[in-house]
RNA sequence: GCCCUGGUGGUGAAAUUGGUAGACACGCAGGACUUAAAAUCCUGUUGCCAGCAAUGGCAGUGCGGGUUCAAGUCCCGCCUGGGGCACCA
């Protein structure tokens, strides 16, 4: 016998237990459905292209930028698009406000992890490329962002890398301009050089080559090349990398750890190799002036400040005694100069070989071989250890004659300065703990500020034993003593920057191929006649051929070099290096302006038109690598005509981090028993009431955020998660409740604590999820994700909802007149938006609304007067939400066309105001006051409050504070 | 070591020029509606003390001083979290 089978024709019971949230579907089509709301506005926003705009000039522009991502397998975080909603509220805000905006995104596309992917699994790294990129694109059009998609750049992508080579081949072609401060192209020094050789433009390579005019005529032109090499801005110079024998491969510093690669621990060593550089040192004076110009913080200002590292004081040269050769030093306090009791070489530095005496090179090579083996990490542990090694060499002061021993040590770095520097060890820490420990006598050049215990650092003082400079203060001491030396012609005033040109070489594969060939060793750029290159072979874009293998090429060469039939042109040999990944990220938003130009990287009057980005937001580990680069390539492409602007980002937003929270359970490993971190506490309580706490060794285990309630557990879900603790016990608290305890730390896959913002916009709607992210605090600062506090911003939305929607269709707004209350709460949330959203401060846009809201449904207000303008300024916030609404009103264009309303002082003066009444500045009581009361009825009233009265125990007040508008305070 | 930032309830935070500290939320507790749940609404929620209660008092923005009629906000000295740089001559 068999029951009879009820059959239902409605879903509801099968999407009431489907509904992995609990949510009921049904109540949810009564009210605010945000997922068809959502679906519907996205298509329709794509259908008619509200995101596409044009370069039509008529409009004023506004560009609001984002820093493109990296399109990584791992997708989207919740933390991610935190920077990016800010964007787009602002631009959405701007378009509102008549603005012609451009709003972007784009794929930072080349880079290590799909290169180092690719050689674990195989898969070729365009195709691992292509698919991050189509999640990633997934991924934010679910948030409902405002990007014009149209204009997107993948840096991969051979018809943008195309130009990325285009402008290398720019920097190749010039070089900088030292009295003009300004990159010019190679043709023109070519010129200067046939007229009047370099005496007036040393080469920054070799600041001593010098040659006239004739001399220059008759170099061949192989020399005349090497020549042009040390001028250009993209260079080919010999550096140092770090070398894996191994590996067979050049490693980054990151990947060398103790002086062994990171990955299977070989040994690895400091080599040379012939890279291409970028000449950035030249900008140094630019970059550090530009930043003057710009609407930064003052803490990325201060990065890019010490990465640059400018400091003034002189060159000063050596004689030795022995020998013909001279030592350069720099100092920043040549006023010091009598005190120099001996001399520091770095362990590197050219001379030392030619310098050391018989008696010391056994001990100097063996100080080297020490310094060889030390990693950078040791050098930085062990800063206070004074090591170093005696050259047997002697200088001579320049001006007592005195013989200086000559050292070498690890603290004078080979990269800074001249890598030599004239030691003072009364005047310098290092210096004199290095006197000390090689018992070398001090000269006292400070009288009794020095008193031998340590070096007197202070800049303040009269100098003594110091001949022509005794008695003067440090100042007119470090003019004299350079004029004194440039009179001698054995120094100068000089300029010193800690930046150092950037290595622009990587041997890779996943990044842009340089337009280089080699003939006979020396480089050439595709498209110089000397090449002499078909031209199907001398065009851009040099595209990356493809590859079975990422293994690296022969001798340290990137993977390019195993492919012949690449690498092998009629004209000769291509380079096989690729360029490092902020190649095409150092001028991306140049393209954004014109993406689909084929003739030029920008059309000039495109970047006429938008010039600088307006407002660049990105997170602040950016700091000095792409900023810097990113200003550099502006500033040379400005420099040689192709752009009227020389920064790139006028103002610039540093986003907070969203950190993760995990969740941990407490486990029992010989009971196998999870217990609730709420009985922990109180185990004897929970013995009490017949749970029994197991003792013994409690581990704490990490769970996925995902299965937990706030800290509450979802034990089914965690079974599941985990089948191996299918048969555990779970101790449960009085309430029935299973808790974790959370921690917060950095969001990652492995700390099972990562939130996909796909969920949330599943469980929540993508209105809910910016407004949250709006809420939870100031843009600029890093705070842990909290889920279960998205309710509150969802609750909103809910009510909004309700203000204008009944029972699901009836539609309530009415042409009915607003009150003063109503018009003040609207015009009060406009000004505070407005105001709010140019400063990005998007956290209390949305307490604002919060408070508008509460207000409009207490007085049940149905005005259209009201509700249609709060549509408008919800919607760079809420867009779907808002558009639906706005529709809804009877408009048949985008809510995005709307004008952003003004607020009307009218509305905002209150005419009285409730007035703090404090006694000795302790508020004691609240009394109303007309705003144009006159101030002696105001005091009068308040000396006859019964309150005030109370609390003056009869005295006369000393003194009455009126401060209209803001409070009164009683001084007794 | 140097530079830059921050420290406010159980939690995220607000207070934009020195003027009622804790807005707006989360969470929690209690209540209404409901057969029940969800949803929604209402009340309370910095701590301590007094009171049946309305309420009142005292303390309170990392710590210690100071300026001021008035300090989260300004000044001086510490403690501490986060980020950056680091033998830079």
């Amino acid at each position: 016998m068999s029951c009879p089978t009820i059959f239902y024709p409605s879903a509801k019971p099968i999407l009431y237990f489907c509904s992995p949230f609990g949510l009921d579907a049904e109540a949810n089509i009564m009210e605010y459905n945000f997922n068809e709301i959502e679906q519907k506005w996205k298509k329709w926003w794509k259908d008619n292209s509200v995101y596409t705009i044009t370069n039509d000039t008529s409009k004023p522009k506004c560009y609001v930028l984002d820093m493109f991502p990296y399109p990584s397998g791992a997708g989207l975080h919740v933390g991610h698009p935190l920077g990016y909603i800010a964007s787009d509220i602002y631009a959405r805000y701007k378009r509102q406000c008549g603005f012609q905006v451009l709003h972007p995104m784009g794929f930072d596309a080349f880079g290590l992890p799909a290169e180092q992917y690719a050689l674990e699994t195989g898969q070729h790294p365009s195709v691992t490329t292509e698919k991050n990129i189509k999640r990633y694109r997934e991924q934010l059009d679910n948030i409902g962002f405002s990007f014009d998609w149209s204009r997107s750049v993948t840096t991969s992508d051979p018809e943008y890398y195309r130009w990325t080579q285009w402008i290398f081949v720019q920097l190749f072609e010039a070089w900088f301009d030292r009295t003009k401060q300004k990159a010019r192209p190679v043709t023109e020094l070519i010129s200067i050089f046939e007229q009047e050789g370099n005496a007036n433009c040393p080469a920054p390579s070799d600041e001593r080559l010098r040659f006239d005019a004739q001399q220059w005529r008759q170099f061949s032109l192989e020399m005349q090349r090497d020549v042009l090499m040390k001028y250009r801005i993209a260079y080919l110079d010999y550096a140092e990398v770090w070398w894996c024998e191994a590996l067979g491969t050049v490693l980054a510093n990151d990947e060398v750890i103790n002086g062994q690669s990171e990955r299977g621990g070989h040994p690895c060593v400091r080599k040379k190799m012939r890279q291409w550089m970028l000449r950035i040192t030249e900008f140094a004076e630019r970059l550090l002036q530009g930043l003057e110009t710009l609407d930064w913080t003052e803490g990325m200002k201060e990065m890019q400040r010490s990465w640059i590292g400018k400091s003034t004081g002189a060159e000063v040269q050596f004689a030795l005694a022995n020998s013909e050769e001279i030592i350069e030093v720099f100092t920043t306090r040549p006023d010091t100069l009598f005190g120099v009791d001996f001399m520091v070489l770095a362990p590197e530095h050219e001379l030392v070989p030619k310098l050391t005496t018989k008696e010391q090179e056994a001990a100097v090579a063996e100080y080297q071989a020490y310094v060889e083996r030390r990693s950078e990490r040791e050098r930085m542990a062990e800063v206070k250890q004074v090591t170093g090694a005696f050259t047997g060499a002697y200088a001579l002061h320049p001006f007592s004659k005195k013989p200086i021993p000559i050292y070498i040590s690890e603290y004078v770095l080979a990269g800074y300065g001249t890598g030599a520097i004239m030691a003072v060890p009364a005047g310098d820490e290092r210096d004199h703990a290095f006197a000390r420990h090689f018992q070398i006598p001090i000269t006292n050049i400070f009288g009794s500020n020095y008193e031998g215990s340590a070096a007197y650092t202070d800049k303040s003082g009269l100098l003594s034993a110091s001949d022509f400079l005794n008695g003067m203060e440090v100042g007119p001491a470090m003019d004299a003593a350079i004029e004194a030396l440039e009179a001698a012609g054995i120094g100068r005033r000089r300029v010193n920057y800690k930046l150092r040109d950037a290595g622009f070489s990587r041997q890779r594969y996943w990044g842009e191929p340089f337009p280089i060939v080699y003939q006979n060793d020396q480089p050439f750029a595709l498209g110089e006649p000397a090449l002499n290159l078909p031209e199907e072979l001398s065009s851009l874009p040099v595209t990356l051929p493809h590859v079975e293998s990422y293994r690296p090429g022969p001798e340290g060469q990137g993977p390019l070099a195993n492919i012949e039939d690449w690498v092998e042109t009629p004209a000769g040999r291509r380079e096989t290096n690729t360029m490092p990944g902020y190649a095409g990220s150092s001028w991306y938003f140049l393209r954004y302006m014109d993406p689909h130009n084929q003739a030029q990287f920008v059309d000039k009057a495109a970047s006429d038109y938008w010039q600088q980005v307006d407002v660049y937001v990105g997170g602040t580990e950016h700091a000095v690598g792409h900023l810097l680069y990113a200003r550099m390539w502006t500033k040379a492409l400005a420099d040689l005509g192709f752009l009227s602007f020389d920064e790139p980002f006028k103002k610039l937003v540093n986003q907070g981090m969203i950190q993760g929270s995990s969740r941990y359970i407490a486990w029992n490993r010989e009971a196998n028993t999870f217990i609730s971190q709420s009985l922990l506490g109180k185990a004897q309580q929970a013995a009490g009431s017949g749970l029994e706490v197991p003792s013994g060794v409690i581990t704490e285990l990490r769970v996925d955020v995902n299965l937990v309630d706030g800290v509450e557990l979802n034990i089914e879900a965690f079974k599941a998660w985990r089948p191996e603790y299918q048969t555990a016990q779970f101790l449960l608290d009085e309430q029935g409740k299973f808790t974790c305890t959370s921690v917060v730390e950095k969001m990652s896959k492995s700390k099972y604590n990562v939130v996909n913002p796909d969920d949330i916009v599943a469980q929540y709607g993508a209105d809910t999820f910016r407004m949250y992210e709006m809420f939870l605090g100031p843009i600029e600062v890093s705070k842990p994700w909290d889920t279960q506090g998205i309710e509150g911003v969802h609750r909103f939305l809910k009510k909004l909802w309700r203000l204008y929607v009944a029972d699901g269709d009836t539609w309530l707004p009415e042409d009915e007149p607003a009150t003063e209350q109503m018009l003040r709460s609207l015009h009060k949330t406009i000004k505070k938006t407005a105001e709010d959203i140019e400063r990005f401060g998007f956290n209390t846009c949305v307490s604002q609304f919060m408070i508008c809201i509460n207000e409009l449904s207490a007085a049940q207000c149905k005005s259209r007067e009201v509700l249609e303008p709060l549509v408008v300024i919800l919607a760079p916030f809420a867009p779907h939400f808002a558009e639906e609404l706005w529709h809804r009103f009877g408009h048949y264009t985008s809510v995005l066309d709307a004008a952003f309303p003004r607020w009307e002082e009218q509305y905002l003066v209150e005419n009285s105001k409730l007035y703090p009444v404090a006694i000795n500045g302790k508020t004691r009581t609240e009394i109303a006051f007309a705003l144009d009361a006159a101030p002696s009825a105001i005091e009068a009233a308040v000396l006859q409050d019964e309150v005030v009265l109370k609390w003056l125990e009869g005295k006369t007040p000393k003194k009455v504070i009126y401060v209209k508008g803001r409070m009164i305070n009683l001084v007794v």
